[in-house]
RNA sequence: GUGGCCAUAGUUCAGCUGGUUAGAACAUCAGAUUGUGGUUCUGAGGGUCGUGGGUUCGAGUCCCAUUGGCCACCCCA
């Protein structure tokens, strides 16, 4: 207790206050409300996983941003003398940690389906609210902590998923009043390019350099690629690729069962979407998550430099890697972060978001106490939030009071009031002022909900 | 993980090339006035200059480390 610590947070996390909180859930309730719509189911599972179950599923880049948690009590004394003295973190890491906070929300799930696979019932169609946390250097739009919003189905290969998730991404879009294009492309698909490439020795470093695509473009792309030895040929076959359409697919690309399946896949895929134009095939999309063997979309907003608010893809092998039987999943995922900083910057959160008090009757003095707290309770009764407003009288407190939690209305009760029953209700952000009774009051409320 | 920029009251900033008790605006709080706020008047509180070292007679100002923010790369929501 001696000692004054100065508050302050950990690196690329938040405090929310309940102006935030308010407009956060505004945008779950959003998202939650769609699901629920299309079937889904909501799970929960633990931050804290083990680190077997995280490790080896991001890829090497993914791994090193596992947030890892030191084993309890002494977690030094069986390390072996050898291991501690290499310096090597990576080996001393398996001595001194078998946890880790989850780093998405698509593999805690696969080892959940294979876990209680005989109390599911098939195809699994759930979703998932709730943090993750990556280990990345923070900057605008990114943290440490933050929440993913996951829909998943899991044990269906049909193709129909893809075009209900697709549906979802839109509705939820179109709900929040935000201008997106979903871009889409086939993991097989961009597999078929590299393995005619070089013979499919650079398939990784080409997806790499078409995730850059949009920001130093295709000639860039193709520059960055040109340091492998590139045949004419073969950067002749990039850059049809790159400046493609569906409609025009390299032959050789669709020579292999793998490329005629993607092709066919991506075909029927947009056959469902040919009268929406935000949905659009973006050969350059490759996303960095190595478990996407299917379709992958990407959302991004319209108009704003943001990188994408949503995205997800196709994953055939996930459920494989914890010893369950081979079931293919599909899934998207919503950046909850990203999507209110859109919203912020282009006005989009209604005015009526609030706690969801309607009125604040302010006494005018302690006589008239007893009364105007009957009336907030008569209102509290008919499921009105209503709130008293005890202590400092000084009006500038009480408006402010009241506009801070976004209360529409504001009500003095003195003995006129306690009188005639009849109150000066002034709405808040028009300043109007209207003449009611307490039960003219509750039946304005209630049409307004 | 690599490289770079930044850090002064709640907020936005000022503080010249290191030199006496670190300032302003807005916000906050208190008081005056007002049967209906955002105008006005009066006054007050609040910063050991992110933190810890160092150089110097003397550091908000220079150096190092550390924490946090931001940018590029990597990667990603």
């Amino acid at each position: 207790m001696s000692q004054k610590i100065k508050p302050s947070l950990s690196k690329g996390t938040r405090d929310f206050l309940p102006r935030e909180v308010a407009k956060r859930n505004y945008i779950f309730e959003t998202i939650k409300a769609v699901f629920r719509k299309y079937g889904f189911e909501q799970i929960e599972t633990p931050a804290i996983e083990r680190l077997e179950t995280l490790t080896g599923k991001y890829g090497d880049e993914g791994d090193k941003l596992l947030f890892k948690i030191l084993n309890s009590g002494d977690y030094l004394k069986d390390v072996p003398d050898e291991v501690l003295t290499t310096h090597n973190s990576q080996l001393a890491t398996k001595h001194i940690a078998e946890k880790g906070l989850r780093y998405d929300l698509t593999v805690p799930l696969a080892r959940y389906v294979v876990q209680h696979k005989s109390e599911i019932t098939f195809p699994f169609k759930r979703f998932h609210i709730g943090p993750v946390w990556r280990a990345d250097r923070p900057q605008k739009g990114r943290y440490q902590e933050f929440y993913q919003c996951d829909a998943d189905v899991i044990g269906s290969t049909s193709l129909w998923n893809e075009v209900e998730l697709t549906q979802i991404f839109l509705e939820v879009y179109k709900a929040l009043k935000i201008p997106v294009t979903i871009l889409v492309n086939h993991r097989l698909y961009l597999q078929r390019i590299g393995d005619f490439v070089k013979q499919g020795a650079i398939t990784a470093e080409i997806i790499a350099a078409f995730d850059k695509c949009d920001k130093i473009g295709i000639d860039g792309v193709l520059n960055e690629l040109s340091k492998y030895g590139l045949s004419q040929e073969e950067l002749n076959l990039l850059r049809n690729v790159l400046s493609g359409t569906i409609n025009y697919l390299n032959i050789e690309i669709q020579e292999s069962e793998e490329g005629k399946k993607a092709h066919n896949d991506l075909s029927k895929f947009f056959g469902q979407f040919t009268n929406e134009s935000a949905v659009i095939f973006y050969p350059a999309l490759a996303r960095g998550l190595d478990y996407y063997t299917g379709i992958i979309w990407e959302v991004v907003c319209n108009g704003v430099q943001m990188g994408s608010i949503a995205s997800g893809g196709r994953y055939d092998n996930l459920t494989e890697m914890f010893g369950g039987q081979n079931l293919s999943g599909v899934g998207i995922s919503f950046g909850i972060e990203r999507i209110y900083d859109v919203m912020e910057e282009l006005n989009l959160f209604p005015d009526t978001i609030s706690q969801g008090v309607k009125i604040l009757f302010v006494p005018r003095e302690p006589a008239v106490e007893e009364f105007t707290y009957t009336q907030v309770q008569t209102l509290r009764d008919a499921g009105i939030g209503a709130e008293i407003f005890l202590g400092n009288v000084k009006k500038q407190k009480q408006f402010d009071y009241a506009t801070a939690k976004g209360i529409l209305y504001i009500a003095e009760i003195g003995q006129d009031e306690v009188a005639s029953g009849v109150f000066r209700v002034k709405n808040i952000s028009t300043r109007e002022e209207i003449r009611q009774n307490i039960d003219e009051l509750l039946h304005l409320f209630i049409s307004q909900q």
